[in-house]
DNA sequence: GTGATTGCAAAGCGTTTGCACCGTA
DNA sequence: TACGGTGCAAACGCTTTGCAATCAC
């Protein structure tokens, strides 16, 4: 389960991956970045707003947009989709999406997947299509959640 | 792969349906009815708009997600997300997403995934989750996408 | 110093809401 | 006839763009 990485330090590679790529970093970008470095939360703009702006007050809106367009494009951030949106964003890039997601608190992990390869090949075989990329995600309740919903009468 | 289902029977289940459930069967609805219940791919509001103001000129935009919203609570439609967006809508509703997505014209297959049941089973040991709901999506390119390409330089 | 980056304000776009008219049952 | 459904126009919320000031390198 890699969702349990030590995030400090992800947003240090990511800080050094950003100046290679030639970007600088400034007061925002890293607000920006620590917030998506330490959460295992998918969280969209105006949450990484919210969050950001705890570090650096003078965050604009603005800036998160082109901070996650800019993570997105190096492939250190993914869009995840669930049910209720499509428009949050989750550090830590697989190259498709094994995501396990809880539908209580968000906690998501990635989860590996090998043993997809059997149906892969049925698909394929059957439906004639040439299968290049996948999305598998799981929702359900954490540990947390599971517990609260069990020991509540309405969860 | 019940994406080769015949649609016209679709499209007038969905009526019996919808009159069952107190809504009225009138002009505009059959439009957006007929465009879904026809169409192998997953289409957005703008789309369905422009397919199905050629049986009724007079629809206006505001009818169509009007429509969408009462098919999909009465699912028979379900929203499909891809990477490039999730505002396009399928027919056929089975409890979860397994679909096959052509990236090259976006024909949509359902297809069955029992033999999944390991995985969550694995997922669910090593992560503690309890796991409710599922989606599996591939990608890829159906047969014709497939040859075009192949006999293209740049497909 | 210089050019990338910023925040603000305004524009843009897809979607929803308010309302008077229309058409189904 | 009654009231659910319609299209138009306006409102709405999220996202993007234009621009002068600012800041990292």
């Amino acid at each position: 389960m890699s969702g349990e990485n030590k995030k400090t330090d992800l947003s240090i590679a990511w800080e050094k991956d950003i100046r290679e790529k030639g970007f600088r970093i400034t007061k925002p970008r890293k607000a920006v970045i620590d917030v998506l470095a330490l959460s295992q939360h998918a969280l969209d703009a105006s949450q990484v707003f919210d969050l950001a702006r705890k570090d650096c007050p003078s965050l604009g809106l603005v800036s998160v947009y082109r901070t996650l367009e800019m993570l997105e494009s190096l492939d250190l951030i993914q869009r995840v989709h669930q049910p209720d949106g499509c428009h949050a964003y989750l550090a830590g890039f697989t190259g498709h999406q094994h995501l396990l997601i809880c539908t209580g608190c968000g906690k998501t992990l990635f989860f590996a997947g090998e043993d997809m390869d059997n149906l892969f090949d049925r698909v394929t075989q059957e439906s004639g299509y040439q299968i290049n990329d996948h999305w598998l995600q799981l929702f359900g309740l954490c540990k947390k959640c599971k517990e609260k919903t069990g020991k509540r009468i309405n969860g």
